[in-house]
DNA sequence: GGCGCTATCTATAAGTA
DNA sequence: TTACTTATAGATAGCGC
């Protein structure tokens, strides 16, 4: 669409290599707007020159736009470069990169919690899906973490609780053994050395496995990040 | 360009608004061709039609490109089509749409396991990275969940070997004050009835909190799926 | 819904300042 | 360079299958 047909393969003259550049960049991106605007739908185009300028157009970037997230999202892994958001204003370096930080992300992701028809499966409601089932997760992780923790408290606490009882039956076996050896007959009066012999008859001192989580070893309820994408 | 000037609003009609969005989004795919051929420049162009279909057009897209894995995954999330990976050919629905399997996005993602240079910190090196610390977090869990359990049954096996040594003892404890009460010095013969008051000294019966974890509430070791982002 | 047609509208290659 | 002009190639709106 000019005086002259082009072939298509890469332009050799530099100057009108970049003179193309910039019309075509130019017209590729109002392209994208009038797609964007007269079908109602998302459309994302991304131009990098050769110096590593990004010149983009995302359709509907507010921030809420998903796909100005992603790309977004993409930027903050590539630069650590930050812009205002501007969309509506022509094309221009400055005005195109979109930069949006990892909390400036969360923040706008909290905000479609609030309305989400079920019917629209978009990127956002998927989004908004997966934040809520790993809120869900990590809540039931946290939750058994501490049943679990309790349970082995709980169980300790019995443990400590038969042994001492267990301690002392053994205690007043021995004393009623000693009296009976002893011929004493004086129910009240109950000390005596224990003999080794007089318990050939308890059960073997209990054998128990060795614990395998000591107390300082319990692993804490599972603080996971919560995962955005 | 058409028989008359259109204006630049969303287009009511149904009809023709999918003419149009078809029509346009090929243009739009075969400018951005063109925009990177002649000034050798990288240039991606998403669209997302309200269906969630994506038509993308990824210069230079071989399978690796970062920016294409973006996508895929985005179509994974929408539907669980497969199609080849076909980058050169013209823009259409069944050529121009690519999606890839969970499956397959995992192998791709394992290929970068190989060649990582620490100093490019590339989108890919964060998704591998990524994978890496999920995999080590899932085995944490596993791990973690294991110790619980076995914590637990030990646990539960040195409550049962106390109880019943515990058992035994109060029985031994009975049998010899009964033998004691009744006069009878005969070291083996040791059956009696048991006398209630003999016991006042024993410690009471143990009271121990119920277990809040039964056999079959105990939740398995956590089985996470791999989470790829 | 998709394809072809074509009059018309747009984008842009070259030319000019 | 950057910007404007202009002739043309290219894109596409409306229509008919």
């Amino acid at each position: 669409m000019g005086r002259r047909k082009i072939e298509m393969k890469r332009i050799e003259d530099k100057s009108s290599r970049q003179v193309t550049f910039s019309k075509r960049r130019s017209g590729l991106i109002k392209k994208a707007r009038e797609l964007s605007i007269l079908c109602d739908v998302d459309v994302a185009v991304l131009v990098f020159s050769h110096r590593g300028r990004l010149y983009e157009f995302v359709s509907g970037a507010s921030s809420s736009s998903s796909l100005s997230q992603i790309l977004r999202r993409y930027q903050d892994s590539t630069d650590g470069k930050a812009s205002n958001v501007d969309d509506e204003t022509e094309d221009s370096p400055s005005t195109c990169i979109q930069v949006q930080t990892c909390g400036e992300l969360v923040k706008t992701v909290e905000r479609y919690a609030e309305g989400s028809g079920i019917e629209n499966l978009s990127l956002e409601d998927f989004m908004q899906l997966e934040k809520q089932l790993n809120d869900a997760l990590v809540q039931t992780r946290n939750r058994k973490a501490q049943l679990m923790l309790e349970s082995v408290a709980t169980l300790r606490e019995k443990e400590k609780m038969l042994t001492q009882e267990n301690d002392q039956l053994k205690d007043e076996v021995a004393k009623v053994k000693g009296n009976l050896n002893r011929g004493n007959r004086t129910d009240l009066e109950l000390n005596g050395v224990m003999e080794e012999g007089a318990l050939i008859q308890c059960p073997e001192p209990v054998r128990t496995l060795p614990l395998l989580i000591e107390e300082g070893e319990c692993p804490e309820p599972v603080k996971t990040l919560p995962l955005l994408w």
